[in-house]
Formats: C-alpha cells, structure tokens, sequence
RNA sequence: GGGGUCGUAGUUCAGCCCGGUUAGAACGCCGGCCUGUCACGUCGGAAGUCGUGGGUUCAAAUCCCAUCGGCCCCGCCA
C-alpha cells in the first residue's frame, strides 16, 4: 500500500496552491542533480511540477531522491512555495511554484526507459509500440487519448438530448459475405461453424428500428480483414446512428450538431451549419472525387466543346470515340517548374497508363510540347472555358470521363499538396448527396452496391430500376471534411419486395439472399417503419481533432501494417487442444 | 499480391556510391565533483551478432542474391 494518498495532480498546482502540504505520486521525468540541492520533474497526467529536496531542510528526503532515476514511480509530500525572482520558469504552467520535499519514497524503480518520454528524439514507431505502456505517459498521447474522450462525451451527450437510445449488438454474428472479409470465431459447440465478427451494425440496428427502438445510438467497434493503411485499423470505432421516419436532412441535421458540439466542446471551435451540399456528380466532376478537398481551388474544367474539330491528333482520336478532354488550370501566381510538369506527366503515365498534356501560357503565346498542333480558336475557347490567364498553365488529359477524372482528382491533390493548400486549418465541411445506387464492376461482372445493398434508391428514380439502373440515384450521403470522409449513411429499404428487387439485381439468387439475409427480410414482412441513419468513423475525426496524419495516434492499443500488435505479440499460435476442442486443422 | 523506402550502441543518426587500421556522433545510461537548476554544468567510463541467411573477395556495415520486419502507397476496404 502507498504510505499516502495523493492530495493534487503534479501538474495542476498553481502559485494560488502557495503554502498548502501536497501529498503528490508520479513519473520522475528529468533529474537535476546539484550535490547539495536536487531539482526533479515530477510528472503525471495533468503534467509537471518541479520538487526541490535540500538537504538542510530534510536530509532523508534528499538522500532517497538521489536514489531516483528516470521514471521510477515516487510519492512525495511537501509545500508548495513560490519560486524566487529569476527562478521563475515561464515556460510551464507551474513555472511559478515548486515543492519544498521533506518526504520521499520510491514506490517503484524502473529499468532505464527503451526512449525517453519527453525531449527525447522522435522514436520508431515500432519501438513506441512494442513499449506502448511507456509511449502512453508521453503529454502528445495523453492528450490525443482525452481529446478522444471528450469527443465521443460530446457525441453521447448530444445523441442522448435528442432522444437516442444507447444499444449494444453482438460482437460474434453472422457472416455476411459482401464487402470486406469477414473475421471469423469458430464455435466449440457447433462444430465447422463460426461466427464473424460484424463489419458494421447495420442490420442489427435496422432491426432495432423494427423492433420499435425508433432512435438508436452505439459507439461501436468494427472489424474488417483487409490491408491496414495509415488511416485503416482491422479493428475501428463507429459513432452508428440509426432513426425511423427521417427524411435525409434530418439526419444530416442531427449529425451536423453533433459534430458542432464536438469542435465547440473538444477544440472551442464553432462550426456553423447547415454545410453546403453537392450532389455526386458535381464533385467527380469538379474535383474528380466524391470526397473533394474544399480548401482549395484548381477545379476540373470540361474542354472538350473547346477542342472539337482540333487537329491535335492524340485529342482529335479520342473525342471521335465520343470521349472528353478535361483539365486543370495552374495559377501563374504559383509556377510549375518544367521538371515538375515532366515528373507529373511521368507519374500519370505509370500509375494510370495514361498521357498528360500541358500548357503554358507565356509572353510568345501558348508553350509546351503540344502548343504547335492547338489552333488559335482552340486556344481562345480553352482559355474561356478554364479562365485561363497570362501566366497560367493548363494541364490536360483526355479519355473516358468516368477514367480521367480521377486521374485529374489526384493531381488536383497532389497540386494542393504541393503548394501547401491542404495546411490550412479552415475546416471545409460538406455534404455529397445523390450518390449513385449501384456501380458496375469490371472484375465481379455485375453491378455492385455503391454504399451497401439496404441503401433506398431515390423515389423518383425508381422506375428506372427495371430500365437503366446504374443512373438510378440512391438516398444517401456523405459528410466531407476537408477531402476526408467523416462519416456517411442513408435511408434504408423497408420494404421486402424492394429489398428482394435490389438483391436480385446485384446477381443474387432467391435462395442466396434468404440465406444470407433470411432474417432481414423475415423482419421487413412485420411492419418494419421507414429507416435510416448514418455511421461515423470514431478514429478519422479523432485524427482531425488532434492534427495526426496516422490512426494508430489516436487508439491505445493499434495494430501495425501486418495487423500485429507488438506489444503482446498477438496474433499467436494456440495449443493444439484449443484447435481440437474447435475441430480446427491448421494446414500452413 | 505488387511498388517505394528504411533497418548500424538503449534511442536518433553518420559511415555504404568508391570494400581495407580500433565502426563514429548526439541524447540516454554508469561513476566522481557541484546549493537555484529547469536541454543544469563539469570530469571520466561502459555500451554494437552493422535485421537474418547465403554468395563474391585475400578482405564485406559497404558489392550481389534471398529472406524477415517497420513505414508509405497501389490492389483490397459494400
């Protein structure tokens, strides 16, 4: 047992705490050591405060901190004092004061730390990882990890206000083959059976919806078997919001407070909405992205009315395929290099396969390899179509609009990158709406689901169900911050022969959809009331709200791109018992 | 599955192109001295399977091949 209770958290002292006794417990953070006088930083989690033991005032507390080393676990009991002019450290919040020490006890050594936890050098994530339980007392994950708190506190209490009812689903469910891989448990009791681990909620809070919950709220953790990135865990939170009755902008309304409600409470930021709205097809054809980046301009332009008739070989080959020329005008007011328009050609024509043209326009007239074949109607047109001015460079590529605007969406971004448009702090929120329902896939030969298969299809648009129905919009939507996805959702299908109409037209059989779906669409023959709702990806806003450019920031315990955690070493073999009793043979 | 990049004291790195004495530096660590430091100072010291395996060579941290691991990206992620 410690020999006392802690009165105060090291960093919290203030020069108002002037002449109390402070029992405090922490990390021994740096140690000064004079020979007669010792100065140690004593930190915790509100922070450092400096101790001081002289051997004239207290002889025993003196010795025992001589003893101390970096992050040994020690209690102390003292006086606050306020420092002398000139001892005075500004730098700290408890800069002005510091504890005259008359007790010191160690209650518990360490081995010298792997790396040091503050003012030390920027360490290898995989030692920061493996020794996680040190990398976790440093002050940037401290805070990374309560800004995350108070976050998902502001989310809770806001859902709550709002009549949201909080409701745990399983974690071992059943396995849905569509989308991601699935994580599987196999079941003792039920030999050759497993369980997976859910991708997401979303069927079982639809059927909370069915079974009469009507506002549904779970900060839930999900679980998806594909290849990690920077901002991709195997395992993730989701803020999962669920409702019966909305129309799409009253859920795009709840989640808009909610979000305010974490910037005002974790940053003090207000955000004003209702954001904008832009339907799908605008940003891919603005930007070239169904998330843009709303920071900066250098939008997509469509030239290809500019261009017909051009003499421009490569342009004239493409367009008489009925295709487009689409571009992006580069500002004179940032110049790109000829080597860094070379490089950009270069790197398009790798990764897409595919040519980039460019133009500049200078003193003589247009410049660049291509200038030559361009007509001056052409110019002109192109020149007003992309507002194009002295100075200006005009990139361009040409193709299948589905194909190169893409293409054109990266540069735009690697563009922004370059000029440092992606470091301003501005938050640009939005909502895309109108996304498409379905999406043909090349690969699986038959359409997809663009978001998922219980996605409702805009009632307009359902005629075209039967006729053409990759035009046929879907009522979902997608809130974009700075060209990142928080968050995105729908309304749901309530109806079984809807439901069983989308099934069947992403090539799934009668007999396949009552097998994996069977309880969905029993549940929809009982009165299921219109639903929809929303999820929001817990880890993504948290990366915004602390400013990290990687996910494993903002979780305790990540997982490193081999889905390895380091400090545990899972995942593991287990004893070939555990395999029998699960009647599991392990074949590599 | 593919591309890129990194791997050298506890940590962060230099050395590698162009093979050749005892593999260096900083921080940290250990010991001495030091009563106003807060990146304390100062004197001294310990500390390395150069990721692993193989090859070339009189000789490999350095060149070649393979392999493992970290990170970033593509594919993948409804």
């Amino acid at each position: 047992m410690p020999p006392w209770q802690r009165t105060d958290y090291c960093g919290a002292i203030r020069a108002s705490d002037e002449g109390r006794e402070v029992a405090l417990w922490g990390w021994v953070q740096t140690r000064r050591d004079h020979g007669g006088l010792i100065f140690i930083d004593l930190r915790d989690r509100e922070g450092i405060v400096q101790l001081v033991m002289n051997p004239e005032h207290n002889a025993a507390a003196h010795s025992a901190a001589g003893e101390a080393r970096s992050e040994f676990y020690v209690a102390v009991k003292g006086k606050v004092a306020r420092r002398s002019e000139g001892t005075v450290n500004a730098e700290l919040p408890t800069g002005e004061i510091e504890i005259l020490v008359h007790e010191f006890e160690v209650l518990n050594a360490s081995a010298p730390p792997p790396f040091q936890v503050v003012d030390g050098e920027a360490t290898a994530e995989e030692i920061r990882l493996k020794y996680r339980f040190i990398d976790l007392r440093r002050p940037e994950m401290q805070s990374n990890l309560r800004r995350r708190h108070q976050a998902l506190k502001a989310v809770r209490d806001h859902l709550d206000q709002n009549g949201f009812v909080d409701i745990e689903t399983p974690i071992l469910f059943k396995s849905t083959p569509e989308g991601a891989r699935d994580y599987l448990v196999p079941s003792r009791v039920n030999p050759g059976k497993f369980y997976a681990l859910p991708q997401s909620p979303q069927l079982l809070k639809q059927i909370l919806m069915i079974g009469g919950f009507d506002r549904y709220y779970q900060i839930a953790r999900c679980f998806r078997d594909e290849d990690l990135r920077a901002n991709r865990q195997p395992e993730f939170s989701q803020i999962d919001i669920e409702m019966t009755g909305p129309r799409p902008e009253d859920i795009q309304s709840i989640a808009e407070g909610m979000i305010a409600s974490v910037y005002q409470r974790v940053l003090g930021i207000d955000v004003k909405p209702p954001f904008p709205r832009m339907s799908y097809a605008d940003a891919v054809d603005r930007f070239g992205i169904d998330k843009p980046d709303l920071r900066f301009g250098l939008e997509l332009k469509n030239l290809t009315s500019g261009f017909a008739g051009t003499a421009f070989k490569v342009f004239a080959e493409i367009l008489s395929r009925g295709e487009s020329v689409y571009g992006i005008n580069v500002p004179g007011a940032d110049p790109l290099t000829r080597r860094e328009l070379d490089e950009l050609t270069e790197s398009v024509r790798t990764r897409y396969s595919m040519g980039l043209a460019w133009i500049k326009v200078g003193d003589a007239g247009w410049q660049g390899p291509i200038a030559k074949y361009i007509s001056d109607a052409e110019k002109s047109a192109a020149a007003s179509i992309a507002d194009l001015k002295q100075g200006d460079t005009l990139i361009m590529v040409a193709g299948l609009p589905d194909k190169i605007r893409p293409v054109l969406g990266d540069v735009r971004l690697r563009l922004g990158a370059k000029f440092e448009l992606d470091k301003s702090d501005e938050l640009k929120f939005l909502w895309v709406v109108d996304f498409p329902l379905f999406d043909y896939s090349d690969e699986d030969k038959r359409m997809v689901a663009v978001n998922h298969p219980f996605t409702a299809p805009n009632p307009d648009d359902l005629k075209l169900l039967e006729s053409t129905p990759l035009k046929a919009r879907a009522l979902a939507y997608d809130m974009v911050l700075n060209g990142q996805e928080l968050g995105g959702g729908s309304i749901r299908i309530h109806s079984r022969e809807l439901q069983l109409k989308v099934f069947e037209l992403l090539g799934m059989s009668r007999e396949e959809s009552v097998d994996r779906f069977g309880f969905l669409l029993e549940a929809l023959r009982y009165g299921a009331p219109p639903h929809g709702g929303i999820a929001f990806g817990v880890d993504r806003i948290c990366m915004m709200l602390c400013g990290t450019e990687s996910l494993r920031d903002v979780i305790a315990f990540p997982k490193t791109q081999k889905a390895v955690d380091p400090m545990s070493g899972a995942p593991s073999e287990v004893d070939p018992r555990q395999l029998r009793e699960l009647s599991i043979k392990v074949t590599s």
